[in-house]
RNA sequence: GCUCCCAUCGUCUAGCGGUUAGGACGCGGCCCUCUCAAGGCUGAAACACCGGUUCGAGUCCGGUUGGGAGCGCCA
């Protein structure tokens, strides 16, 4: 099953809220390590916190890879349903005395924290029932389980992102592996799972760097191979500050309703944080090809919406015509009430498409600048367009429609007619094609005026105008 | 408080002892132009600070300052 020698990596997000852009990086990295050595992508869920795990938030990270397409390998591992081999491992710890029974009680350690917080001694446990005898014990009390841990000498992580990190061992204290109640805990979870699932690489966000430290440790006692660890600066918002619900921390999903592209996406997460020399438009397949380790960078980065918007831009761009109209149909069925793209409007959509994606740097932006072309009818000016259909612009209206009244109605041959009304009336082209625009679109800004008018068609075209003439 | 991590234009970054410190986004100017974009050209803009090491430091070492993370019978 496992392909000897090749990588496997994995996501282990806990369901405890959205998949946001920092999890979707690191997800983002482990895949594409995967994807490009060759190796496994795997994806297990923490939910052994019960009180916090929701299956909403489980969909909202499936639904999150998914969009993002970032594709787990086997089935997804939940955490939860391992208990009963993680308490295994804590006992068989216990019996080798690798570990010892601690019944300090929770107030007791509480009481513990805070004489250390007051004598502004660092906080950590204090090894009280590590050597004691447990004849000492309470009889029938409920203990914990916790590691004897290595009190001298330093363990040293040998970091792919971040180099080495020396932690002196009287630093770390006992970590609980089993609770009183009888549950594992999540450093001993962790270490068993990525064990069981033979994890050769951890990559994940720099809050865990802290942790390594503890879980090599156990690992060590355990005897278990150790895995490679990569930990990522963490992202920060556009401030510079934690990200928060107002700027950053938002579900991926919401960036897909704001209209970003799951590509723009994966390169924009790509290039925060990694980097192969100048190079800033790197689409999936060549991420895959480039992505190493090795140039993940160490210091944390800040998102920016207008970079993001920039590379959006130019997927929207370069995105196929008929793969961009779909798009556009998923999110106007999105919107409420719904709203349906007719074949009509679709292929006016295709038609417009060149002009149309230079100017949108979201699928939203696209629609709001499309929106002339999907009904049919009249258009309501907006305020800017209404200030330009003055009388005197409703007559060259007029004058415009007599002037192409029998012409063909073709782009070049409408802006010629523009030209020639334009030159009769010693004027600049675009004090004619203002007005039109306006009548047509109902704004002052669309794409070039006359291939709009093309693409509407004349009936539809003179509807518009008409109503705008004089 | 203690431990750990980080530090190049406003932002993302290249740089791996000798560079006019490069690119991208954004910003300014010019060109193109029926509007808005897109595109082309162009300009301003950075090595946090202080000490070392070295013939020579953005690059190596130490400290300062400033950010960040962690210190649970949460994950």
């Amino acid at each position: 099953m496992t392909e000897i020698g090749k990588p496997v990596l994995r996501f282990a997000p806990s369901p405890t809220g959205m998949l946001h852009i920092g999890g979707a990086r690191t997800a983002l990295f482990n895949w594409l390590y995967a994807r490009h050595s060759g190796g496994r992508f795997l994806l297990r869920i923490e939910d052994t916190d019960r009180e916090r795990s929701t299956p909403e938030a489980v969909s909202a990270i499936i639904n999150g890879l998914s969009w993002l397409d970032l594709t787990w390998d086997n089935e997804i591992v939940y955490q939860f349903s391992r208990a009963g081999r993680h308490r295994e491992i804590a006992e068989k710890l216990l019996a080798e005395g690798k570990a010892y029974r601690c019944y300090a009680t929770p107030a007791e350690l509480e009481e513990m924290r805070a004489a250390q917080r007051a004598a502004g001694k660092p906080i950590r446990y204090d090894g009280r029932w590590r050597d004691r005898d447990p004849a000492e014990a309470p009889p029938g009390a409920p203990f914990a389980i916790r590691l004897k841990a290595p009190q001298t000498g330093e363990t040293i992580i040998h970091d792919v992102v971040q180099g080495e990190v020396r932690f002196a061992n009287e630093q770390l204290d006992d970590m609980v592996l089993l609770r009183s109640d009888g549950n594992p805990t999540y450093m001993l979870a962790v270490v068993v799972d990525d064990f069981d699932m033979a994890i050769t690489h951890i990559i994940r966000g720099d809050d865990h760097l802290n942790n390594a430290a503890r879980q090599l440790q156990l690992i060590r006692a355990l005897g278990w191979p150790e895995p490679v660890y990569g930990h990522l600066p963490l992202i920060h918002g556009p401030d510079g500050a934690k990200l928060s619900k107002r700027h950053g921390a938002l579900a991926v999903e919401a960036y897909r309703d704001m209209g970003y592209l799951p590509e723009t996406m994966r390169n924009y997460l790509l290039r925060l944080g990694w980097s192969h020399g100048n190079e800033e438009i790197i689409p999936t397949t060549q991420a895959i090809e480039w992505f190493n380790l090795d140039n993940i960078g160490k210091s944390p980065a800040r998102l920016d919406f207008k970079k993001l918007d920039n590379l959006n831009a130019h997927y929207i761009r370069s995105m196929d015509d008929k793969v961009l109209a779909d798009e556009i149909a998923a999110f106007l069925a999105r919107e409420t009430p719904p709203r349906r793209l007719t074949d009509k409007a679709r292929s006016r959509l295709i038609a417009a498409m060149g002009s149309l994606k230079d100017r949108a740097k979201t699928i939203l932006e696209f629609i709001a600048g499309a929106d002339f072309l999907f009904t049919d009818g009249v258009r309501q000016p907006d305020e800017a367009a209404a200030k330009v259909l003055t009388d005197e612009a409703k007559r060259l209206n007029g004058e415009f429609l007599a002037a192409t009244e029998g012409a063909p109605w073709s782009a070049p041959v409408l802006e010629e007619k523009a030209r020639e009304l334009a030159n009769a009336k010693g004027l600049k082209l675009g004090q004619v094609a203002q007005p039109l625009r306006a009548a047509a679109t109902g704004r002052t800004t669309s794409p070039p005026i006359f291939a709009m008018l093309e693409v509407l068609g004349r009936e539809e075209s003179v509807a518009r105008i008409k109503s705008f003439s004089a």
